[in-house]
RNA sequence: GCCAGAGUAGCUCAGUGGUAGAGCAGGGGACUCAUAAGCCCUUGGUCGGCAGUUCAAUCCUGCCCUCUGGCACCA
């Protein structure tokens, strides 16, 4: 079986999940399920960064144990990957020892190696704000922003890892592998950043302006800089599962460059590893046409959001709305406008008027069809052709085309039963129109049963509610499941509640 | 300023070197199994602008305009 290992970015734990946190769970889920129902054997990783300056200052200004607030905070994204549905095999945290281990075995091995150097780095420093400050902090006339309070020239010694020495392998790595970065305009984008030479990497930062890190093996006086830490998730979570490397690290736009395009990949390969096989970058969500800013309010609770909606609703829009890599608007109105049309009135709709005409007019029995006339013939040539496409659609990610496609087989189904108007079928007592009414409601459930496949790695819990509507057993893979054929036929069909109802008002309130 | 992306029907987006497409919204109609859902028909665009290559360009080339994002650590 034909192994995948994919990974989210790990998400700081300095604040709550917003929406782009969820976005890039329920991409990678997609992705993950996809490959499942492919037939691969799949691993899914997420997890959380809980290292560095901004966790430290923020957990003394609740006024709590660090620990103690990286533990309280991770637990939400936990509830997040729970709360959507989430089919990751792991969940990491770098403050686990497991983690801890790799990251200082692989310092040590870097040092041992000679690729880490102690140096003394000069800059000017805000003790107000605990940071080195660069030129184009300065305001124009020259002085720091008051927000620095007191600046001043210090010295620092400090460990660097030699970045630099690595930058040819890097060019070369990305010349020679076009499908490293998805998509590719961010491989140009990362290669034109590459024109200019590279500092190497500061990775230590001293014990007395830093505690809450891993402490350097070979000088305990320092702890390792948090990206440096962070990106050796990926890897310390599977390296005594021997999945690594990576198929896909996915991540946002904002993080290739430096930290996954550059760090990530020289990183590996200085320690004898290689590099992932590629990025996936996606984009941002805008929230009603506007950067989103929870100060402005302009926001979106994606735990709220979900729970007050439907998870499989909420994955469905994520995927659906945006094309992946580029940037996308979140609103509820056009929320609601997928909701209805797509969901409620499509999908929903389908499901419903099917067990209810089976129930009504055949005793909740799937007949078998007995005639292939042209309504039939038209659907059955519009499956594999739908099936065929959304493969090739999700292969290239292009999820929001894709789920459209399966929409359309979907609306193709519902009007396949305006052709045949089995209710009028149902007052035809000639053997012919018996014959035709019992084809058109196999013809129906078989559709919804093929049709909702392709739904599930979006939608995994609401297609499975189908499929036991339909006397079928939840989806393991897509083998074998997408053939039109007749194994419904005798299956009695059980209840289901409505999928996705409407909202009581549809007045945005 | 530099780099990148986007610019196609009211909205969200597909798409192709050869007389422009989908979904939603809008208009009309027939039906009733169904979540007043679904189905059929339909209005609507000089495919950002200019020039070039070509028998032919929305799609190729060049220039320009507008919007968005990035420019070193926030998905």
């Amino acid at each position: 079986m034909k192994s995948f290992y994919l990974t989210t970015a790990i998400d700081y734990v300095n604040g709550s999940p917003h929406l782009g946190h969820a976005y890039e769970k329920v991409l990678a889920d997609v992705i993950a399920r996809t490959k499942r129902m492919q037939g691969m054997d799949v691993f899914y990783l997420t997890g959380t960064d809980e290292h560095g300056q901004k966790i430290q200052q923020s957990a003394r200004a609740k006024g709590v144990a660090t620990q103690q607030f990286v533990d309280e905070t991770a637990a939400e994204f936990v509830q997040l990957a729970q709360l959507l549905n989430l089919s990751n095999n792991d969940f990491i945290r770098t403050t686990e020892p497991r983690h801890k281990q790799v990251v200082r075995d692989a310092l040590q091995q870097l040092f041992d190696k000679g690729d880490i150097y102690q140096a003394e780095y000069q800059g000017f420093y805000s003790a107000r704000q605990e940071q080195f400050l660069q030129e184009k902090d300065r305001q124009p006339d020259g002085s720091w922003p008051e927000i620095f309070g007191e600046v001043v020239e210090i010295t620092e010694s400090n460990y660097f890892f030699k970045l630099r020495s690595y930058q040819p392998w890097l060019i070369e790595h990305l010349k020679a592998n076009e499908q490293f970065v998805f998509p590719a305009h961010r491989r140009k984008s990362l290669l034109e950043f590459l024109n200019e030479p590279l500092n190497d990497l500061c990775i230590s930062r001293p014990k007395d302006r830093l505690e809450w890190g891993i402490p350097l093996p070979f000088d305990e006086n320092y702890v390792t800089y948090v990206w440096f830490d962070a990106l050796l998730n990926y890897y310390s979570a599977v390296k005594e599962l021997g999945r690594w490397p990576a198929d896909y690290n996915v991540i946002g736009k904002d993080i290739l460059i430096p930290a996954h395009g550059i760090y990530w990949p020289i990183m590996l390969h200085a320690l004898g590893l290689p590099p992932p096989k590629a990025l996936l970058v996606h984009g941002w969500w805008s929230i009603n046409g506007a950067k989103m800013s929870k100060s402005t309010g302009n926001y979106v609770d994606p735990v709220a959001f979900t729970q007050q909606w439907n998870v499989d609703a909420m994955r469905y829009f994520l995927v659906r709305e945006m094309t992946v890599g580029m940037d996308a608007d979140f609103s509820p109105e056009q929320f609601l406008v997928r909701y209805n049309s797509e969901l409620a009135n499509n999908l929903g709709n389908l499901v419903n008027r099917t067990l209810n005409m089976t129930t009504r007019f055949a005793a909740g029995v799937v007949p078998a069809a007995e005639v292939t006339e042209e309504p039939e013939r038209e659907l059955q040539a519009l499956w594999p052709k739908t099936r065929d496409e959304f493969m090739a659609l999700s292969d290239g990610f292009q999820f929001h085309v894709a789920l459209e496609r399966a929409m359309q087989f979907i609306t193709a189904t519902n009007a396949y039963i305006e052709k045949r108007a089995p209710w009028k079928l149902a007052k035809d007592p000639s053997p012919a129109g018996q014959a035709q009414l019992r084809t058109t409601l196999a013809t129906i459930a078989e559709a919804l049963r093929l049709g909702s496949a392709l739904l599930w790695p979006a939608m995994p819990a609401t297609v499975d509610k189908i499929r036991s509507g339909l006397a079928q057993p939840a989806l393991a893979q897509w083998e074998g499941e997408l053939e039109w054929g007749n194994r419904l036929s005798g299956a009695k069909l059980g209840a289901v509640d409505i999928l996705f109802p409407k909202p009581a008002t549809e007045k945005k309130g």
